[in-house]
DNA sequence: CGGATTTGACCCGCGC
DNA sequence: GCGCGGGTCAAATCCG
């Protein structure tokens, strides 16, 4: 069909809009007409001229149009124009014309005629595939973010099933260390006890023991040096998840960086005599073990609840006070005057919750009485101040390293070498001290005595900034071994780095054991380093059945310079 | 009066 | 079995 209609503007592109249509056709139209500008695709609103009857929000409406005028075409810029017709009979009958009127671009100039109005539409054809192009562009960029979204999730979907796969091995590697070490350690009890009872079932149980202490001393030796093969990092994290997955337990809660020691399940490590195999690992509770009745059961953990009870922390500091300031409360319940000290020992009871199990003993040294020793013992079961939450990490994850790490190295001494290296920290510090009968981490603030810059402005005392890992003693723990070891760790702190005391208190109290060895990350780069250290000395550790007695971090720092 | 402290008694593990 | 020493209990006392 011929077009009948052409869509022109007059000299004012606004006010004058000719709609040509061939001679002979007379009819009326109603059109509702939008003028657009190009430039920012928005209504035009200054149009005038008979021919629209009305303006509503840009929209002119053109009831009648002289279809025989000849108008020129104007040089103004160009406008879109959209025209809605609203006369269905011109829909019925013009309706391909009617609709090539529709957003038509008018050019910059030209004749009044249809090659004016094709000339229209071919720039708006240009814009519309400039823009439709530009769409195009956006959508295909959405499309490949989406495809890289995809990607990344299917890379993290893959790292953490590598992760689990990996935790549920090292989950594994420790339970069969723990069967191991179970069966052993009871075995030894019955051996020490069994004299006294029918000796037909200690005849048994000897044959059992030799067998099974033989495979033993083989697997675990193989167990250690394979869980030495995971990474530090690694393991840390697992432990990590291990303690969260479990945190439901019995006495989770209470002891959250001491889950090692506790899911050893392994009460004999309270028992000095026997606990040289006690740390090679931990169990979760609900890991089957060879011996499994409630009674073991209970009596083990009752055990490690004594043990984890007796690990303690001790803070030694010049005080005239008669007890250091530590941000929590006590409530004194007993004095004795212990032996070879003058000084009465004060027991205090943390009153900060019902059924808190924290105590601290207070006593000032026999030597120089100006300082105050304060041992802290046990873990708090209620929220701490946020100074103090801001350090339960450190203080845990050292007291775990006390309770878990006596890293027994062939010779029996702690490999300290990396440690030496990694630490640069003035002596004399901190000490770890398992001289028995309880492993006790010892802060000795007295070589870095309290003075104006290293007191609060509460007058509280200032320990260094420890940022010691998590789960640090956790890794430790895969090659844990003799707790009734003593072994020293000295010049591991750095002071000056401005913690107060009272944060750290009531954390070493915290897990028992902790704070000294959480000190020993003065360094920010510390945990890292010490890591990489510890790593190495898990991997330089060998089954040593006759560990020494004693050994000093110092020593070997002195051993290796 | 209630909570904190004191203090003698008691318990328990360990060594002899 | 006994004594010792560390730790805890609990009645008495103190104190705000």
């Amino acid at each position: 069909m011929d077009k009948p209609l052409g869509l022109s503007f007059g000299t004012d592109p606004t006010s004058s809009l000719i709609i040509s249509q061939p001679p002979g056709i007379n009819t009326a139209w109603k059109h509702d007409i939008i003028i657009m500008d190009p430039s920012n695709d928005r209504p035009l609103n200054h149009c005038s001229g008979d021919e629209y009857r009305s303006i509503s929000n840009g929209k002119r409406v053109i009831t009648e149009m002289d279809f025989f005028a000849v108008g020129s075409c104007p040089k103004q810029k160009a406008c879109i124009i959209k025209k809605e017709c609203i006369d269905e009979r011109v829909e019925q009958q013009n309706e391909d014309d009617v609709n090539i009127g529709l957003n038509l671009l008018t050019g910059n100039s030209g004749s009044c005629n249809k090659s004016m109005v094709e000339d229209g539409t071919s720039q708006t054809k240009e814009v519309y595939d400039q823009r439709k192009k530009e769409l195009e562009l956006l959508q295909a960029e959405i499309d490949h973010m989406n495809e890289e979204n995809q990607l990344l999730k299917g890379i993290l979907n893959q790292v953490n099933r590598n992760y689990y796969a990996l935790q549920m091995h090292v989950v594994a590697l420790k339970q069969r260390q723990q069967i191991h070490k179970a069966t052993t350690v009871k075995n030894e009890e019955k051996q020490r006890k069994g004299s006294i009872f029918a000796r037909q079932f200690l005849d048994l149980g000897k044959a059992e023991r030799a067998e099974m202490g033989e495979g033993r001393s083989q697997s675990t030796s193989e167990e250690r040096n394979r869980d030495c093969a995971v990474s530090p990092n690694i393991v840390e994290s697992m432990e990590h998840n291990k303690s969260q997955m479990i945190s439901n337990s019995s006495i989770s809660g209470v002891f959250p960086v001491l889950d090692p020691l506790r899911r050893s399940g392994d009460g004999e490590i309270s028992d000095h005599k026997t606990s040289e195999e006690a740390f090679h690992g931990w169990v979760p509770n609900k890991v089957p073990k060879i011996n499994t009745s409630r009674d073991v059961d209970d009596e083990q953990k009752e055990e490690t609840m004594s043990m984890i009870r007796k690990a303690r922390v001790a803070v030694r500091a010049r005080s005239e006070a008669s007890m250091i300031s530590d941000g929590c409360q006590w409530r004194k319940y007993g004095q004795k005057v212990a032996k070879g000290n003058p000084c009465p020992r004060a027991y205090y009871r943390c009153t900060m919750a019902a059924g808190c199990t924290v105590r601290k003993q207070v006593q000032r040294c026999s030597e120089d009485q100006a300082v105050l020793i304060t041992t802290y013992e046990g873990h708090h079961n209620h929220p701490l101040s946020p100074a103090a939450m801001a350090m339960a990490s450190t203080t845990s994850a050292a007291a775990s390293m006390l309770l878990s790490g006596s890293m027994p190295s062939p010779d029996g001494l702690m490999n300290t070498n990396l440690l030496a290296k990694t630490l640069a920290c003035p002596p004399g510090f901190a000490t770890i001290s398992a001289s028995a009968p309880f492993p006790t981490v010892t802060l000795d603030l007295t070589h870095s005595p309290i003075s104006s810059s290293s007191q609060s402005p509460q007058g509280h005392l200032l320990l260094p900034s420890l940022n010691f890992p998590h789960n640090f003693a956790s890794a430790l723990n895969v090659s844990a071994g003799a707790l009734h070891n003593q072994y020293k760790v000295s010049g591991l702190l750095s002071p000056h780095q401005g913690m107060e005391l009272p944060q750290i208190l009531p954390l070493m109290a915290d897990t028992s054991v902790s704070a000294a060895t959480a000190a020993l990350t003065a360094d920010p780069n510390f945990t890292a380093a010490l890591v990489a250290a510890i790593s190495s000395i898990i991997g330089n550790v060998q089954a040593s059945s006759n560990a020494n007695n004693s050994s000093t971090i110092r020593n070997s720092i002195d051993n290796s310079t």
